[in-house]
This record gives structure tokens, sequence and C-alpha cells, in this order.
RNA sequence: AGGCGCGUAGCUCAGUGGGAGAGCGCUACAUUGACACUGUAGAGGUCGCCAGUUCAAUCCUGGCCGCGCCUACCA
């Protein structure tokens, strides 16, 4: 027996109160952040952020995501890991772009007027003042970042990390300029990579439009279908399938294009559906991608006759229409076709219309000259290594997903018209001649490279795509490419990359491409996909619905752990999880509940305590009860299933804990025994532990108090502390079976009192008999407190009583004093109806003999338990019943 | 067009090849001993539909019906 050191005595305040004490604990892990050690001696974990825009604001999406990844990161830190969360954010070139040409537009100026630098300058401005909300949102999380190490992508040392890519993957050929269709936004007068296309189903029209025959009678034409007739003045061809044999005639004439007078061949191509539209089909190889290759491989002329500012442009255009915009240029087309006589048909068509993913401005499919990166050589690496195992996903499916990705890459337009970003470390002379820094000296500016002396060099204005940086996040921010820097040497490959499912593409697969590029290994073996929190009615929240919920607010209202509770819970295979404020007040009253049973631990806790072998039934049983709890949630954990960890350790907190165990532990904290003492503080801590990975606010805080309370107030954090790993005699079946007894004795003596209509707060007479009388009678004061009831002797019950039989017990309740034993009768009926049933139910199992000799020993054996402990209870019920006549 | 996911209590969701669970809501009761952000007792479900495999299917297989998402160059 241990006698602690005298401790200050004190109390938690009765009420917890979330705001308070969560910010205590943010100040604390802000200034003494989780600073990982590339010296310690213990295994690395690293979890890199997925970098939040550096204007953004957080969200749920963001609290989903970070809440996942901080349970991981402070389990295994628990676990005792050298953890690493390494924060930071991202540019995000066009929507931060956007945002600051918006506030110069409010002011009558543009970049333009500004200039390169200024403008430059102004965005910094904009970032500096800006840029850290999005962090100091994530601290009051509560994430356990290392905030000493908070890397954004135009951080210098991240800026040579991409341009460092660039010289090498144009060296190596993988990087190329060349004209093709891109995805032209002329909202951001940007181009964007396939990905930040969204697709969208608009109404349209198909147009049927006649393209008069050369030499040939009037009235005689060749019929195209377009959905978009502005674009005929750029048309080169007009294309039928060549096994068509409505064409075959045709191929080799010319058609006139109407409203002009421009002759183009009738050419075939197998790329037309000869079935949809009229089977003809118009070849505009500067406006549409599948026109642009049929060109090439017909070496047609692809001029423009839409410009950058979406209006149509150029010599082709008939006066009339130029300088329209493309869509009020559509509907005058159409009408000038009509009044010509050319338009012969308009259908309804569902359009699959592109629309920017940052300004959800259509865009137009326009040639340019662009930056493209061919990634598929990478691309082999990242798919052998996923057949090899070598990253898993989880969930699972989502390998398939990844795979078919990487086996469909198209070249990624990576140069992106705007200013904020990495700037493009090209060159051009004055034959236009690029110029790309050589390898071995890839931070030399050609300008100051003496073999260039006495050229005139122009650096390409264009900046990389963001993704064309986040993708080296898990190494650049580690400091590649010094491949000598301790951090890289210690934390790279990362362990788990956490993220939501909707950037596996983006992000997840590029990054793949990019480690095994230039790290040659994969960049994390772990990729923990997680859903969409979704609004109320299952729609996505976003910014033009205006349907987002602002975790900042539900953090004031009811704390960041009662949200943390809420994303770790619904947290599932994956899945999305519709919003539903419910999951909060679940989390929010959990708290509340962990600290008022912390606080009244805390008030037994201040006495002798001892680590002796627990002696009372309910210090034994809830020892197993929390190493069964430990085992769950490590293996969820280690599974990366945090809804199962939060389950299991809310369960085991509320249900065992505080349900039974602090009940069943009064009458021995009462008389002070020091080894329920002991194992108060044991359990309490441990529920702690974790929990501490979902809620670390009120579990750090209680901790803390338990050290107080014990005197050991000095003592480490929780979030230092260590997991728990139970003994592997740690469960006892025994004290777990002799307390199942006490619980279906206390909750029948509470079903009889609500039968037997008796005052709740009354005691009442029990007697007991049967094989689990004696056992229960070593526990008469627990049971007596728990049920409150005045146990008699064996012999009490000689008279009449209502006796209830429960698991290898019968209690006896004597009739004297009892109201209304209808109530009792009726009940006592219907559990015998219902063990009748399941009597029948067994038999007839038991009578099947495939069912016998097909089903397991153990499965049958259990049957026949089933059958005799019903007939048991049958008997039972019907002799209570008679007795009571 | 292809791929993926979902359909379980009034609502939001877990879950498993051998008698269906949680939170909230609902009903009744309780309340000066940690807790009304509470406790106790309860009501409530042919686990979307049909077929198959199996001794046994809510769970596995196939089909169907609804809903959602992701890819895709039918203009």
């Amino acid at each position: 027996m241990t006698e602690p050191a005298a401790h200050e005595r004190f109390e938690l305040p009765p009420r917890y109160d979330p705001p308070q004490v969560e910010a205590r604990w943010v100040r604390r892990w802000v200034e003494r952040p989780f600073a990982a050690d590339p010296e310690s001696p213990k295994p690395p974990f690293t979890i890199v952020i997925p970098p939040p825009n550096v204007t953004g604001n957080l969200h749920l999406g963001h609290a989903f995501d970070n809440a996942i990844i901080d349970a991981l990161i402070r389990f295994k830190r628990l676990q005792g890991f050298e953890t690493l969360f390494q924060p930071g954010t991202d540019h995000a070139s066009i929507s931060t772009q956007i945002l600051v040409e918006r506030a110069l537009q409010s002011e009558g100026t543009d970049r333009l007027a500004l200039g390169r630098e200024a403008f430059l300058e102004r965005m910094w401005a904009w970032k500096e003042r800006y840029g850290g909300i999005i962090l100091e949102q994530l601290q009051r999380l509560g994430v356990s970042a290392d905030w000493t190490r908070t890397r954004f992508t135009l951080d210098e040392g991240l800026s040579r990390a991409v341009r460092k890519q660039f010289v090498e993957l144009y060296h190596r050929g993988r990087i190329f300029r060349g004209e093709r269709i891109v995805h032209w936004d002329p909202l951001s007068q940007t181009t964007l990579s396939d990905l930040e296309v969204d697709r969208e189903e608009r109404p349209g029209h198909l147009y049927r439009i006649a393209y008069p025959l050369e030499g040939a009678a009037a009235g005689e034409a060749l019929e195209i279908a377009t959905v978009r007739p502005e674009t005929i003045f750029a048309d080169q061809a007009v294309a039928v399938h060549p096994d068509d044999p409505r064409f075959a005639h045709l191929v080799g004439r010319r058609v006139r294009i109407p409203l002009t007078d421009r002759l183009i061949p009738v050419i075939t191509d197998a790329a037309v559906e000869p079935d949809f539209g009229t089977g003809a089909l118009k070849i505009t190889p500067a406006h549409d991608p599948t026109d642009f290759e049929i060109g090439e491989r017909h070496d047609l002329a692809r001029p423009s006759v839409i410009g950058l500012d979406g209006r149509l442009h150029g010599e082709l255009v008939p006066a009339e229409f130029r300088d329209l915009d493309r869509f009020e240029a559509r509907a005058l087309v159409v009408a000038a076709l009509r009044d010509a006589g050319d338009l012969r048909g308009i259908t309804d068509h569902a359009i699959a219309l592109g629309l920017s993913q940052r300004t959800g401005e259509p865009v137009e499919p326009l040639l340019s000259t662009q930056w493209f990166y061919d990634t598929s050589a990478a691309a082999e690496r990242a798919l052998a290594a996923l057949e090899a195992g070598e990253i898993r996903l989880v969930p699972e499916r989502y390998t398939k997903v990844n795979r078919d990705w990487l086996a469909n890459l198209r070249p990624w337009n990576v140069s992106r018209q705007l200013w904020w970003g990495h700037r493009i470390p090209a060159w051009y002379d004055e034959d236009g001649r690029v110029i790309v820094p050589d390898p071995s000296d890839p931070f030399l500016d050609p300008p100051d490279d003496p073999r260039y002396a006495g050229r005139t060099l122009t650096q390409d204005p264009d900046v990389f795509d963001t993704w064309f940086s986040s993708n080296l996040w898990p190494f650049s921010t580690l400091g590649w490419p010094d491949t000598d820097d301790p951090f890289f040497q210690r934390f790279y490959p990362t362990s788990v990359l956490v993220t939501g499912y909707d950037i596996l593409f983006f992000w997840v697969a590029r990054m793949e491409l990019a480690a095994f590029e230039f790290t040659d290994q994969a960049p994390f073996h772990t990729v923990v996909l997680h859903g969409l929190v979704l609004d109320e009615h299952g729609q996505k929240m976003s910014k033009s619905k205006g349907n987002g919920i602002d975790p900042l607010e539900l953090i004031a209202e009811s704390g960041a752990d009662a949200l943390r509770f809420a994303m770790s819970h619904a947290s599932t295979g994956g899945q999305d999880v519709r919003w539903d404020p419910r999951r909060v007040e679940m989390g929010r009253n959990f708290c509340t509940k962990l600290w008022n049973a912390a606080r009244f631990a805390l008030g037994h806790l201040d006495g002798p305590s001892d680590a002796g072998p627990p002696e009372r039934l309910a210090d034994r049983w809830i020892l197993s009860r929390l190493a069964a709890a430990t085992h769950a949630v490590t293996d969820a954990l280690e599974a990366y299933d945090l809804g199962a960890a939060t389950r299991a350790a809310y369960d085991f907190t509320w249900s065992e804990f505080c349900d039974w165990y602090l009940e069943a532990a009064k009458p021995a904290l009462r008389e002070g025994d020091p080894r329920t003492r002991y194992t108060l503080r044991t359990v309490l801590e441990g529920v702690l532990t974790l929990l501490h990975p979902i809620v670390p606010f009120v579990t750090s805080e209680l901790w803390e108090a338990v050290g107080r309370a014990t005197g050991a107030s000095g003592r480490p954090q929780l979030a230092e502390a260590a997991w728990p790993v139970p003994a592997a005699d740690a469960v006892d079946g025994d004290a777990e079976r002799a307390f199942a007894r006490l619980q279906a004795a206390v909750g029948a003596v509470r079903a009889l009192r609500v039968d037997a209509d008796l005052p709740p707060g009354q005691n009442v007479p029990i007697a007991w008999e049967g094989e689990g009388a004696d056992a229960l009678r070593v526990e008469a004061e627990v049971f007596t407190a728990l049920a409150r009831v005045t146990p008699l002797p064996p012999d009490g019950s000689a008279g009449a009583a209502l006796s209830q039989p429960v698991d290898d017990l019968v209690l006896r309740l004597p009739l004297a004093g009892v109201v209304d034993v209808e109530v009792w009768r009726a009940k006592q009926h219907k559990r015998l109806a219902t063990q009748r049933a399941e009597a029948q139910r067994s038999r007839g199992k038991l009578g099947n003999e495939r069912f016998v000799a097909g089903a397991p020993g153990e499965v049958v054996a259990e049957e026949r338990r089933r059958l005799a402990e019903a007939e048991r209870l049958i008997a039972a019920i019907e002799a209570s019943l008679s007795q009571v006549g």
C-alpha cells in the first residue's frame, strides 16, 4: 500500500465549459507544439496535411479530414512513435488570384494596369494578411501538428522543388511545349487541366444545318448537326463515316458554309458516328478536341473564330457577328440561318457543358500553345507499386479507381495564364527558341548563364498549375530536393495519407507519379480515403449553394471535441457523411458525461490506493471490460476505422464505466477501499487515454485533474502518455460471468418494480434462490445498492410472492405490500409466450436432421442450451403464475 | 455508355453466414449524493423486391426497382 504524498485538494467546476477549457489547450499546443525530432530513436510516423487553400476558410470537409488525421497521429504518438503531422497551405493560384482581382476591381483598377510586379506585391500582402487564418482555425480544432514546420507551396524551398521538377522533366523529355485544344476559362483568362473542368448536363439544342453542295442545283445540300452553330465559320471540312452508304457519292466534293462563300471538302473519318444527328459532322479543328484530332489526320488548317474573351473574331467571321459574345452570337447565327433557309431543324439536346471548377464559367475549347507533362512513364512505376501492394488504399475498392486512372493518362496541361504561382522557368530567345536551365544547375537563370551571354532572353509569362507543386508536397515539405535534409531522411516516405476520395485523381495519383519520378519510392504506404460531408438533404455543400455549415460556429457553441466526436463517429468505410446536428449534440453530451464521471471519480481518488490484485467483483469486471475495450479501440485504429474506435470507446465509457461500474463501486469507495480506488483511477485513466485521439481537449483537462488529485501534478500531459496494452490474461471470464448475473438480477428487480407498480425510490424486500444464489449473496452490498432492495434470508420468501426467473436465479418479491399483480401477471404471460415461441423455434431446428448433421457442433450445442434455458424459464414462469393464482 | 456506392426503427446511421443495434425522437416514471447535456423501464423493424447457394441469408451470388457519385471526344 502506498501513501500518496501530500497534494492539493481541488474540485472540477460542476459544469463542463468547453470554450474555456479548449482555449487553454489550444494556446498550449500552439505555444509548445508537437515538434518532431529527427534524432529520436522512436520509429517515425508521418502524415502530411492535405494543404488547404491559403486564403480559404475552414469548412466541414477540413474538419472531417483533420479530425481523422489528428486521431491517427495522437494514437501513434501515444503508442510511442515519433510522429510528424506536417502542416501547411497551398497557394491555389486561380482562386486566390481571383479574390485579389475582385478587390482590385472594386478599386477601379486591374492587374494589367498594375503590372506584374505590383500585382504580386498585392498578392503577397493579401497572403500575409489572410493566409494564416485557416491554420489558426485548424489550431482551434486541436490538431497536434508540428507548427514549427508549417510550409507554403510558394516558400523558397518548395519553389526550388517545383523548379527542379520542371527542369528535370524537361530534360528527360517528359515535358514539352505544344499546340493543343485546351480548356480556356474566359473569366479567369487562363487554361485549365482536364480535371479542373466539371461536366454538367445543360439543356441545349441540336441544330441541323444545310451546307449547299458546290455546283449543284439549288436546294441540294449536305445536312450536318451541331450544338454550336456559331463555330461554323471556322469549319474546315464536313466528315462522314467511311462506310456510310448515304454519303459515299458526296465524298471528295465540296460544300459551302452557310452565310459565307467559303467552300470546304467532304471527307471521311471513322470517328464520325453514323447514327448520331445526321451522320455528317462539321469539322472545326480550332474549337473542338475531336475535330482537332480529325483535322490532324487530314492535315486541315485550324483557324480560330473565338478569342480569349469568348467573343467571335477574325476575318472568317461575317462582320455582323464579329465581336459578339459566343452565346449571343449563337442566337443571331441561328436566326440568320433560319432567314437564309439553311436551318433544317432544331431538336432539344442535353449538352455536357464544361464548367470551370473555380469560376463556374463555361469553358471554351481553344487552340493554344501550352506546356504539357506526359506522365505515362511515371505511371508505369505507380501502377506496378499498386499491383505489388506497396501502396494500400483504404477502403480497398479505391485501388481499382486509382489504377484505372493511372492507366488512362493523357498529357497534363501544366501552364496557367496567371501571375500568382510558380513562374515557368523557361526562356525564349529572339528566334523563339526555348531555353530551360540545365539540370546540372537548375537554379541558374539562363540570362545569368554565360553560355547565353549577349542574347535577349524573355521568360515565359505563365505559371504552373497549383497541382504541379502540391504533387511534391510529401517530400518538398521535408526538404527535397535537399535529400540530406534530416527530416527527409527520417520522415520520408510518409506513413499514411488521409484525404477525401474526391481528390484521388487530382492529388493522390499525382503525388504517386511525382514520388516515383523523383524519390524512386512510394510517397506513403497507405491512403485512407474518406467521404464527403453532405448537407441535411444529401447535397454536396458548396459556396454557391450557400448550404455550408461553419465549423467555427459549432466549435463556439459545442466545443471542438463535440465536433471532432461527431466527425469521428460518422467516419466509416469511406462513406459520405450527411450532416446531422444531432451527432454534435451526441458529442457534446458525451463530453459532459465524461466530465461528470471524472468529477465524481476525482472526489474519491485522494486517499491511499493499493495496486494489489482487485478483489471486488466490480473491480475485476471493469478491468476485464477495459481490456476488451482497449483491444477493440486499438484494433479499429490500427485498421484506420475511426468510426468503430469511437463507437467502442463511447459504449464502454457510457454503458459500462458510467452506468455500471461507477454505481457498483460506490459502496467500496465510500468505505475507502484502496484497491477499488486504485482500480477507479486505472480505469478512468484508461478511458481518458482511449478517448484522447478523438476528444483531445476534455481528456487532457481531466488527465491533468487526475494528476493533481493524486499528487502527480507535474507529470506530462496526456498527449505524451502511453497507450494501454492489456496483459494477456486481462480478460477475466469468471468476473464477467458473475457480473452479468448481477446485472440481470438488478434489471429484473427494476422491471419487477415497474410491473408491480412499486414506487421507484422504495426499497423492496427480495429473496433469491437457485444455482447462482450464493454468488449473488456475496455481492449483496452492490446488488442492494444498485437495485434498491432489502435482501431477505433464503427462507424469507416462504409465503406468497411474485417470482421472477432470471439467469440462474429466481428472485422472489413477497406479495405483502404489492398493490396490483395484474400488470405483473400480464407481463409474465407475455414473457411466457416469448419463451414458448423461442422453445418452439429451437425444437424445430433441432428436429431438423440436416441442421444437426450439417451445422458445426458448437452451434448445435448452443441451440440445445437455448432450448433448455427456454424450457427452464417456462417452467419457472408457470410456477410463479400458479403460485400467485 | 462504363465503373462505384447506398437502400436496416419516425429521423440520421452502425452491423454480422447461426435470435437485429446506437443516438435522437416517442411513452411512462424518477430527481437533495458525478451528471436533465441525467437516470430507470418501455414501445417501435417481413433489414428495398424477386430468385439462387446453404442445414441456416439482413449479410454470399444473380436479376429487378429506387437514390447518389465518378469516369467518357456522339458533335
